[in-house]
DNA sequence: GTTTTTAATGAACAATGTTTAGTAAAAGAA
DNA sequence: TTCTTTTACTAAACATTGTTCATTAAAAAC
C-alpha cells in the first residue's frame, strides 16, 4: 500500500502534463498548431497515451476552455471593482474586447467552437463559468436601470443586447471583417460603437 | 478550329460542376462533408482534376461565398423595399438573422471563415458583396438619422453596431451559446434583442 | 516465485489537402 | 495517313489528422 496514492499522482502529474503541453502549443501556434499527437510528440508519450487520460480531443479541449475563462477573469477584475453601473457595464465590455483581441486563440475556443460543446456531455455544466460572467452583466444591468429609472427595460435583454454587440464586434475583428468595411484604426472603431451602444442605452 | 472554342466550353462546364457539387455537399452535410475528395467522387473524376480548374480549396470556398451572398440577397429583397428608414433596418436586421439561422453553412462560410478570406488575393475586391450591403445599410442609418434629427450619429458607426448586434446573435445562436444562457425560445429572444436595439436607437 | 493488474506503445485505419510523374487521347501539321 | 505536340486526366505518393486495439514490459499483489 501506499504505491497506489503515489500512482494515482503520477497519473494526475502526467494529465496535468498533457494539459499544460496542449495550453503552451495553443499559445505559440494557435488552434492549428494543437494536435493530439504533437501533444504526443512534445511530451514524448506516443498519441495512444492521451486517451488514457482523455477520451477525446474535445476533452483537452473542454478542460482548456475552462482555463480560458480564468485568464478572462483576469481581465475582469479593474472593471467588477467599478461601482457606476453603467461604467462598469463600460469596462465589462472594454475588458471584453481586450480580452477577444489579445488572447484570440482562447476567445475563440471558448466562444465559437462547438466540438467541446457538442461531444462532451457536461457542456452545461462546465459552461457555468460563461454563465456566471452573463448573470453578473444582468445584475449590473438592472442596477443600472433601477440607478435610472429605465421603464419597459429587460435587464436579461440588454445584458443579451450587449454580450452580442461585443462578441460580433470581436468576431468581425478576428475574421478581417471590419478592416474591409472601414480600414482605419479598428480599436478606435470598436471603442466608438462600444461608446454609442452604452450612451444610447442609459446616456439619454 | 471551332474546337477549341467547344473545349473551353467544357472546360467551363466541368467548373461549374465542380461548384455545383460542392454547393450540393455544404447543403446536405455541411462544411464538415465538403471535402475536395468528395467532390471527385460525386463527379466521379479523380481529385487531381479539381486541381486543374481551382488553385485551392479555398478558391472554391471563396466561389461558394459569393454564391452565399446572392442567397442572401433574397431574403433582403422585401427590407430592400421598405420605405421608412428605420423600418428598413428593422427589416435588414430580421432578414440577416433568418438568413443566419436557415442558412447555417452559408453563413459560417460567408461571415465566420478565415480560410477563403486569407489565402486568396483577390479577398477584399470580392467582399464587396458584403460590403455593398453595409453601405447600403449605413446609407439608411444615414436616412433615419435625419428623419429623426438625430444630433451626434455617426451612420457608419450605428451601421456597425446594428451589425454586431445580429452578427454576434446570429453567432451566438448557432454555436449553442444562447440556449445555456437563457433555455427559452431563442427566436422570441433574438427578436427581442433586436427591438430593444432598434428601439433604443431610432424611437426615444 | 507466480499471478494479476497496470502503463505504454506500435501499427493500423480511415480520413484530409496537395503534388508530381506519367499515360492516353485528341488536335494540329506534314 | 503519319508524326508531333498539346491537352485532359489520373494513380500513386506524401504528410498530415483523430482514434483504436492487440501486444509487451513492468510493477504490484499474492
Amino acid at each position: 500500500m501506499g504505491s497506489s496514492e503515489r500512482k494515482e499522482r503520477e497519473k494526475a502529474e502526467l494529465k496535468e502534463l498533457i494539459l499544460d503541453t496542449s495550453k503552451r502549443l495553443l499559445l505559440k501556434f494557435g488552434k492549428h498548431g494543437l494536435s493530439v499527437r504533437k501533444i504526443a510528440k512534445e511530451i514524448e508519450y506516443s498519441p495512444a497515451t492521451i486517451y488514457l487520460h482523455f477520451k477525446d480531443k474535445d476533452e483537452i479541449l473542454h478542460e482548456l476552455m475552462e482555463m480560458g475563462f480564468m485568464l478572462m477573469n483576469k481581465y475582469m477584475v479593474p472593471a467588477f471593482a467599478e461601482k457606476d453601473p453603467s461604467k462598469r457595464i463600460y469596462e465589462i465590455g472594454r475588458a471584453y474586447i481586450k480580452f477577444g483581441l489579445e488572447q484570440a486563440d482562447w476567445y475563440d475556443l471558448m466562444f465559437n467552437s462547438d466540438e467541446p460543446m457538442k461531444h462532451v456531455e457536461k457542456c452545461r455544466e462546465d459552461w457555468d463559468e460563461g454563465m456566471a460572467l452573463f448573470n453578473f452583466l444582468t445584475i449590473t444591468c438592472n442596477e443600472a436601470i433601477e440607478k435610472y429609472s429605465l421603464k419597459g427595460y429587460d435587464a436579461q435583454i440588454i445584458a443579451l443586447q450587449l454580450w452580442s454587440v461585443v462578441h460580433g464586434l470581436v468576431n468581425l475583428a478576428l475574421t478581417d471583417r471590419l478592416g474591409i468595411v472601414q480600414p482605419s484604426d479598428q480599436k478606435i472603431l470598436i471603442d466608438k460603437v462600444l461608446d454609442s451602444t452604452i450612451h444610447c442605452l442609459f446616456k439619454k
